[in-house]
RNA sequence: GCUGCCGUAGGCGAAUUGGUUAAGCCACCGCUCUUUCACAGCGGAGAUUGCGGGUUCGAACCCCGUCGGCAGUACCA
């Protein structure tokens, strides 16, 4: 095992957008390509944005996408806890050592006065009060306050925080895998609260502690990090762990289906689409969201869709497994520009992965979905019907929608090609069709095509005259597999009573 | 506003890193197959590489400017 050690950092406030699935798995690809360790780690540290099950609901995502953890809140490992709720007091520590050797400092405004200032400024007309060199000394901090009136503040426990002390002029460079040498001025960087009065750190730096404690090598996370990594690099700087900072990839966001803007779970139910993996059942309706996996997906589709959503092989391979991800992936063909959510790209995969089931898997996941509607059917039967139907599905459900004449009585019938096909004058001639069905004994597709094709012959009919009529009467509809396979498959007495109905219905629909 | 990032057909995006006619896929149109739909195959349309300058024998690629999009700008991550 090599000593790259990635980590995946998710907040639990609840479900796990598809950017951050996405951050995942290029995560975990880099990890196994080199051999190294995908860690979970669970950043809880507000409080109030906790949302219970977001824990467990990013596990299940994980799992069901085939990204297994290495090192985790379950899989345990050597530097634990892997949840920063449960490392409180590292935090404090760290904090402590910042405020020692100068590099951070007490800060005691209230949120409210933080506030009133920033009233007042604004009314000043300035819009961009910044808590930073400049202001700190008109701030009550210990920066500003003689250390005797500090002193007293923390005797008396005077709520506090601890802030970053950023300095004042000074180029700060970063380089990103993917976008090359970034650079930021200090002064427009402003003094971020390291620890909240909460006692609880900030992202930033249960962040930065976390990752060198945990010997983290790179750091991939999405793009709306990048502003932020300057102070993360000056926290680096403070902590004297420059040496052993990891290297920064930021991802590109993922872009609504329309282009403006980042993907919001908005987005998803606005379009009728999927932007989680799973299904989130929220305390409303409003915030419960469908999911990729109750769209009818296969994981392996929306992890290949995913995959390719801002990185690319640089070849024309579309279609990969994840043990292929794994081999062809590479950070330097991360794309720089925000990709584009297209669902129906992810379908175009899902399609693909289907057609490239095998039909026992197929059957697995049919299964459930007949049971659910009290249907259960042989293994046969259901083999002939995979086959006859992967190939025009694009998502599970379609199984059903597209093929539920397989298992249950035809509920609507094509009018507009009935009017236009069903001659009255010739219904003698198909009941005659009928009988001659019905004589045949568990007949085979090539059965039933004889007898249909010598029937069209004895009669003078064509394909346009019969295979509609047959098509509708016994599915309903115009669409299909070859209407022999789907007779043959359900049988001389079910054909017979689907077309005796579809006659007489066909009238109607003539007469109506 | 400020800071930063990004900009190649409708969408995803390639282009041996400055070297002929700017790949491929999705979507669209047509044909073949099938008297259905889908799949598959073939073909078509669609790009003065956001725009304007410059450097160069030569620019999608380098430089300057400009416009646009997005992100960040919290005691959220």
């Amino acid at each position: 095992m090599s000593n790259v050690r990635v980590r995946f950092a998710p907040s639990p406030t609840g479900a796990l957008h598809i950017g951050g699935v996405r951050t995942a798995l290029y995560n975990y690809l880099l990890a196994r390509q080199l051999g190294g360790t995908f860690i979970l780690r669970i950043e809880d540290t507000d409080q109030n944005r906790y949302v219970p099950g977001a824990e467990d609901y990013i596990k299940e995502a994980l799992a069901w996408c085939g990204l297994t953890i290495d090192e985790g809140t379950e899989q345990g490992g050597d530097y634990g806890p892997y949840r920063q709720s449960d490392r409180k007091a590292i935090y404090l520590e760290h904090a402590q050592k910042l405020i020692d050797n100068g590099t951070a400092y007490y800060a005691f405004d209230t949120p409210e006065e933080l506030d009133a200032r920033r009233e007042t400024e604004k009314e000043a007309g300035n819009h961009n009060f910044r808590y930073d060199a400049a202001s700190r000394s008109s701030m009550r901090n210990s920066e500003s306050l003689s250390s005797k009136e500090v002193a007293q503040l923390l005797a008396a426990n005077t709520p506090y925080t601890i802030r970053l002390k950023v300095p004042t002029d000074e180029i700060v460079k970063v380089t990103d895998l993917v976008r090359g040498d970034v650079q930021f001025q200090s002064k427009e960087l402003d003094d971020k609260i390291l620890l909240k009065t909460d006692g609880m750190p900030t992202y930033h730096l249960a962040n930065i502690v976390d990752d060198h404690l945990m010997k983290i090598t790179h750091v991939i996370r999405g793009e709306e990090w990048l502003p932020s990594t300057a102070h993360h690099v000056l926290l680096y700087r403070a902590f004297g762990w420059e040496d052993t900072m990891p290297a920064f990839a930021h991802l590109p966001l993922i872009l609504k289906p329309t282009g403006k803007g980042k993907l919001s779970k908005r987005d998803g139910v606005k379009l009728g689409i999927p932007v989680f993996p799973l299904a989130w059942k929220g305390a409303t309706e409003e915030e419960s969201f469908t999911g990729f996996r109750e769209f009818g997906f296969d994981p392996r589709a929306m992890v290949n869709f995913m995959a390719l959503l801002g990185w690319n092989p640089g070849t024309e391979q579309e279609l990969f497994s994840l043990e292929e991800l794994i081999k062809a992936f590479s950070i330097e063909k991360i794309g720089k520009a925000g990709a584009r959510f297209d669902f129906d790209k992810a379908k175009w995969f899902n399609q693909q992965y289907i057609m490239q089931s095998s039909d026992e898997d197929l059957i697995t996941i049919i299964k459930p979905m007949l049971a659910e509607k009290g249907i259960t059917k042989d293994d046969a039967f259901l083999t002939t019907f995979v086959q006859l139907m992967k190939e025009r599905v694009v998502v599970y459900g379609d199984f059903w929608d597209s093929g539920y004449y397989f298992f249950t009585d035809v509920t609507a019938y094509d009018e507009k090609n009935i009017r236009k096909k069903w001659k009255p004058e010739n219904q003698a001639l198909f009941e005659d069709l009928r009988q001659q069905l019905k004589a045949l004994n568990s007949p085979d597709e090539a059965a039933v095509e004889t007898t249909v094709k010598s029937f069209m012959e004895a009669n003078g009919l064509g394909f346009g005259a019969v295979l509609p009529i047959l098509r509708i009467g016994v599915t309903g509809t115009m669409k299909g597999p070859s209407i022999f396979a789907v007779m043959a498959l359900l049988g001389t007495e079910e054909v017979d009573r689907r077309l005796e109905a579809a006659y007489a219905a066909f009238n109607a629909i003539k007469n109506g």
